[in-house]
DNA sequence: AAAATAAATGAACACTGTTTAAAATAAAAA
DNA sequence: TTTTTATTTTAAACAGTGTTCATTTATTTT
């Protein structure tokens, strides 16, 4: 019965060459403009039998999509051996800020993106329960850091959508490209510069 | 000499029923997914009349891109009144937010949709540069308030893009609804919640 | 009325995502 | 081994895209 198992690892295999071979395109030139064409040329197929092993297009930015919040979450991990929540809140931000710079076109199919992905966002998706569980992660440490007398005069819930929107919009801001024209001679630190700006903010604030 | 005038004014009306149609179309299905055939079946005209009055689809997006940034840079207009810069900086923010709220299709267009065009970043177009006014506006406030003893140890610049991202982290988080399932109970008043917080943290980093 | 000018058109080009009937290949059954 | 069955891959086709351009249509000038 060895060979119906090696026939779904090969199925297996061609999926997955189809997967690098879709996010190397889309991390180079975007989603928009790589087509099925340039993948199927790429793995060496005809454009038609993607369609074997995906829907369509947009599955195939879900299935990537799917390793994103995995991955940003499997970075998050480390952040449970730092006990002080300032510290952790901060490295928090590093990180978040970190994965969306290396993986941009990831993050926009995340965070940014709208229409196609709307589903995913209804869905019982285990992949968007992590993502949920990574805000919870924030709200907990932001509650940590009020409890050890920190934020005074804040609330917790709209403090923690303040924090993330103040990285989330850093990033998005600079993925969608719109500091590019304002702040062109800085383009490559700007983000970080602003992150560290917030750190010092959040520093400020513990005192 | 009154006929070569309508024949102008005529042209300048064409023009003009060719971006409110854009407009139209663009924030009813995106700019992406709308096309110049659309755009020439909305007004009753042959696609290729179109490129008569722009040179192509870019010059449509970027002509109401400007658009949207007079209507906001009118909106800022009334901040000149409002001479001490601390409070000139939260009631622009407040500007900001309510302008992204009330417009959230323009603000999408503005601020968060893909922008196709690459050559108009890259472009060293004066006119363009006149869109961010806005920005400039901002960086010049808070120079104001560095110089009047605020924001001590901040560095003008990367702190002007930390205030903008955190108005526009927060309005487009909930324009493209990423804190329903998140922040489910109070969507309707997190952002101006998230702005509050955001102005005690100002008031704190006056002092 | 004829000539010159300007505007609008529709067909064509090279692309796109996706579908599908047919062909090639591999596996199972006779 | 040969035939039948199932699967995988393909090429062609469909309907769409942005854009260009020769041709037609309408208007103004002579």
């Amino acid at each position: 019965m060895g060979i119906a198992e090696r026939k779904e690892r090969d199925k297996e295999e061609l999926r997955e060459r189809i997967l690098i071979a879709a996010k190397t395109l889309f991390l180079e030139k975007g989603v928009e403009k790589t087509s099925i064409r340039n993948i199927a040329d790429l793995i060496e197929y005809s454009p038609g039998s993607i369609y074997h092993y995906f829907k369509d297009k947009n599955e195939i930015f879900h299935s990537l999509h799917q390793g994103g919040f995995q991955q940003l979450m499997s970075r998050m991990e480390v952040l449970a051996k730092v006990s002080n929540p300032m510290e952790r809140l901060k490295r928090m931000g590093a990180i978040y800020v970190d994965f969306a710079l290396e993986n941009p076109d990831m993050y926009d199919l995340m965070f940014i993106k709208e229409a196609p992905m709307d589903h995913v966002y209804n869905s019982n998706d285990e992949q968007w329960k992590e993502g949920f569980g990574t805000f919870n992660f924030l709200r907990a440490t932001i509650q940590e850091c009020i409890q050890a007398g920190h934020f005074r005069g804040h609330e917790e819930e709209a403090l923690s959508f303040l924090v993330w929107s103040t990285v989330h919009g850093m990033v998005s801001l600079h993925i969608r490209r719109r500091c590019e024209v304002v702040l062109a001679q800085r383009q490559d630190t700007i983000v970080k510069d602003g992150l560290s700006e917030f750190f010092t903010i959040l520093d400020r604030l513990s005192l």
